[in-house]
DNA sequence: TCTGGGGTCCTAGGACCC
DNA sequence: TCTGGGGTCCTAGGACCC
């Protein structure tokens, strides 16, 4: 049996930990630049704020009910994800972390240790409430596609007490028979509609399609899907993460900019913040891909999206080498006149950093370079993001992400520590 | 004024090989 | 009247996730 905890609302629920007057409360957490809504608090949702609605499209929601709104802050958000990942890993060794605030627990071999999953289930949610502050959800399921529907089932019904354990196959059944398609996990919207016309509208329904028209419909990823909706196969839980494919950074602007230099600056940026994270996976990069684009959304100002890729003579994870093929793509694609909204860069092909492919030449990455910037990674890892830096990263305060409602870094920044009176 | 960021996988179609 | 067969690799685009 597998296990999957997921935190309710996590952004808001990481946000009360140290802001207990939001308790209760209708309370909403924005996306970078505070463009989006990402989270909501249960009192949110009630007020029909959509996940993802643009933050402009709120009005007078916010002051008739005093909706609390909060700007994005990762670093804390992550930290507590590391607690809670940390407890969960001490009840069960194999876990997989699913995203930011859920996992599943593989429970296989401690069947003589828990033997009433239930009251297991009850055990969790109880110490994350006590040692973390944070709400959870307890889905209890044979395979991991019915985890979304378990843990739908513990938020909805109250009665359950955030616990829901489907075990027996004619509760199973039962439990898909009133679920809806765009509850299942890989099933959006463009599939829902698709089903819809189809006269399908549950996933018990889904599980009585033709393999042949699922796949054909949804590609081979929609046959695993229904094949372990229907008992067939199991996916394993995966409890070491795979190496990443492809590693991107490209944050949208906090203001718009026109102009060659400050787009470098903010590519180099970007450039730095993808070789720390390939370095961190100890890969190096064998392609860089650099685009720019506009606001989509402003119909009345001129579009234009470009991108293009080069390939490195060698493996790299030295940012000099990186930012030189970067800063190479940005001018071939540059256009004047446009106010552009994003430069972004990917990094991908990876092979593993000590890798040395044979070429004609003998051509390979200076080791130096990898060496300088690991050393700028071990400094900044300790004095602080971008303490040591390239000139030519510069300090335009274009690409600062806006975030008018910032909260406090409570566990990361000794300046922001909460206070106690 | 104003709409996130960072990933995954699959498929179709074109280029190219012998 | 009438233009091979079989294979690989790459890219763009579309779907999905949180």
């Amino acid at each position: 049996m597998i296990i999957l905890v997921d935190v309710d609302s996590f952004y808001v629920s990481a946000e009360r930990i140290f802001r207990p007057d939001l308790e209760g409360k209708p309370v909403v957490v924005l996306s970078a630049n505070d463009g989006n809504i990402i989270a909501r608090s249960k009192e949110a949702k009630k007020l029909k704020i959509r996940m993802g609605q643009p933050t402009f499209e709120l009005g007078g929601v916010v002051k008739q009910h005093k909706v609390e709104i909060i700007s994005t802050n990762f670093t804390p958000y992550g930290d507590v994800s590391g607690r809670l990942m940390r407890i969960l890993n001490q009840f069960i060794e194999k876990i997989e972390i699913y995203s930011i605030d859920e996992a599943f627990l593989d429970v296989t071999g401690y069947e003589r240790i828990y033997t009433d999953l239930v009251a297991f289930g009850h055990q969790i949610r109880k110490t994350i409430k006590q040692w973390v502050g944070l709400p959870v959800s307890i889905g209890i399921v044979p395979k991991e596609t019915l985890a979304k529907v378990a843990s739908w089932y513990a938020k909805k019904q109250p009665n359950y007490n955030g616990v829901f354990e489907l075990r027996e196959a004619d509760r199973i059944q039962q439990a898909l028979a009133d679920f809806p398609c765009l509850e299942v996990w890989d099933i959006g919207h463009q599939y829902n509609q698709l089903l819809k016309k189809n006269g399908i509208e549950t996933a018990y329904a889904l599980t009585q399609c033709h393999d042949v028209w699922i796949q054909k419909h949804m590609t081979i990823e929609g046959l695993r899907l229904v094949d372990e909706l229907r008992g067939n196969t199991r996916r394993p839980v995966q409890q070491y993460p795979a190496p990443k494919k492809s590693i991107l950074t490209s944050p949208c602007f906090g203001t718009p900019v026109d102009d060659l230099k400050t787009l470098q600056e903010g590519l180099n940026t970007h450039v730095v913040r993808c070789g720390e994270k390939l370095r961190r996976q100890q890969s190096a990069a064998c392609l860089v891909t650099v685009y720019l684009q506009t606001n989509p959304f402003r119909a009345d100002q001129p579009q234009y999206f470009n991108s293009q890729a080069t390939a490195l003579p060698h493996p790299s994870s030295a940012t000099p080498e990186l930012l030189q093929y970067a800063i190479g793509v940005l001018n071939a694609i540059y256009k004047p006149g446009y106010k552009l909204k994003r430069v972004g860069v990917m990094l991908s092909g990876f092979v593993p950093h000590d890798y040395q492919k044979p070429t004609l030449f003998n051509d390979v990455s200076d080791p130096r370079l990898r060496a300088v910037s690991q050393t700028a990674d071990k400094l900044n890892a300790k004095y602080g993001r971008d303490k040591i830096r390239f000139a030519s990263q510069g300090y335009s305060v274009h690409w600062k992400p806006r975030s008018k409602f910032l909260s406090r870094r409570y566990t990361t920044r000794w300046s922001e520590i909460l206070r106690a009176q």
